[in-house]
DNA sequence: CCGGGAGGAGGCGCATCCTCATCGTTTCGT
DNA sequence: ACGAAACGATGAGGATGCGCCTCCTCCCGG
């Protein structure tokens, strides 16, 4: 992992870099604020460890630019005052914890094992066949670049059909999952009325939907022609 | 959000419910271990408080079956012990953070502000959708320059819809958030109620709440027109 | 006692759903 | 090869569920 590290003292930065070091980290280490905030313009770390009191530029000015840009990277304050006021402060610019002078230095690697372990992406659910494109999230369907206005029961037909390609599903697949098997469940022509709305409204897609004679309906993804 | 309290003492389980309460969060207090083990079994809150000592069940035990099953909600633990051992093992555990007895309440709306904040991958506490902007810390919203007074519930509610803007989020989940699940939670009209204010209020906003028919509401940012 | 927030009741209007009826198409039997 | 029957596509229109809005009540804090 990589580490920034943004602290004046001598004693302090070096004793930091090497612990880092000892567990397997690499460490970036700046004395100076000014010289700091050029650095975290074009870099990107895992973690940073940022000094309040700095010169050149305090640690809470470096924090507010940094979030400014839009940066999310996990960011520790040290300090040396622990009023609450400050505290708080530090927090609420987005620091994401903050450890007040002097500390213990298994409790500031325990604090940043913290905060890296953190990190994780977002899983987007996307489903896409051809160029067909659902958001199950938003209940968004796209063809291309072209947003596709669907209603509940399209939605979760295309849904089934294309979380399968090439698969067959027979008019009663697709009934008992749209509607629930208790339910009065309408006719089988209902099926067929929405298949029919769904090619309408994917009209031009690089994927359509098939019918099989006799067993039912398949998503069948193909090239532009 | 949703927050879970553990904490056996009645003075400061009361305080800390009544604090977030104020500022539009639910919370679910247990006072009991055991018990507190079991709920949350079966429940996913967006941020745990966590007294460590306790009867029935020691606030790292919790804490340790919690992350056995592969929780990764955010833990705050509440300690009366300060020695670094005792810190840093529950941060080693899988606490987030920790405060230590007796604290500053402004400090621990900060620190869970910063939790919450963090679970939700953000970074300041400022959340923009369009031109509208929330400050969460002081749970005002203003559009464009314009200030705009809203109720808490109201915040709340656009704070969910603001967090994910594109996304849709059915009545339910939106209900489910804004109140628990144990409280005697208020009808699906009450939701259309408030979309409506906030629609009224959010008049002119370079963003909007769209009804998504049969699914919920979802907030969509878009440009000047 | 008053003002504002919270939220229930119920009516209105429309998007969505589904049935019915019709028309086109494929697949057979002869 | 021809016609009939089964199957699927499509269009029209009625029913209704869903969402929105307008009162109105209750409750809490000042």
């Amino acid at each position: 992992m990589r580490i920034f590290l943004v602290e004046d003292t001598r004693d302090v930065g070096e004793a930091i870099v090497e612990h880092f070091a000892r567990i397997g980290h690499v460490v970036d280490w700046e004395t100076d604020g000014e010289a700091a905030a050029v650095t975290l313009d074009d870099t990107i770390y895992d973690l940073i460890i940022l000094d309040v009191m700095l010169p050149g530029q305090s640690g809470f000015s470096i924090l507010h630019r940094l979030r400014a840009t839009g940066s999310t990277a996990p960011v520790l304050m040290l300090t040396a005052r622990s009023e609450v006021e400050d505290r708080v402060s530090a927090l609420d610019i987005g620091a994401d914890d903050y450890l007040v002078k002097p500390f213990d230095f298994r409790e500031l690697e325990a604090r940043a094992r913290a905060l890296l372990r953190r990190r994780h992406g977002e899983a987007t659910d996307l489903l896409e066949c051809g160029d067909i494109c659902i958001d199950r999230s938003a209940r968004a369907v796209r063809v291309g670049q072209r947003e596709v206005h669907l209603t509940r029961r399209e939605v979760t037909l295309l849904e089934i059909l294309a979380s399968r390609p090439g698969r067959v599903f027979s008019k009663e697949d697709l009934l008992d999952q749209v509607f629930g098997f208790d339910e009065e469940a309408p006719s089988f022509n209902a099926v067929e009325l929405y298949i029919g709305r769904l090619r309408k409204k994917l009209h031009g897609a690089r994927a359509e939907i098939v019918t099989v004679r006799g067993f039912g309906y398949q998503m069948v993804p193909h090239g532009p022609s």
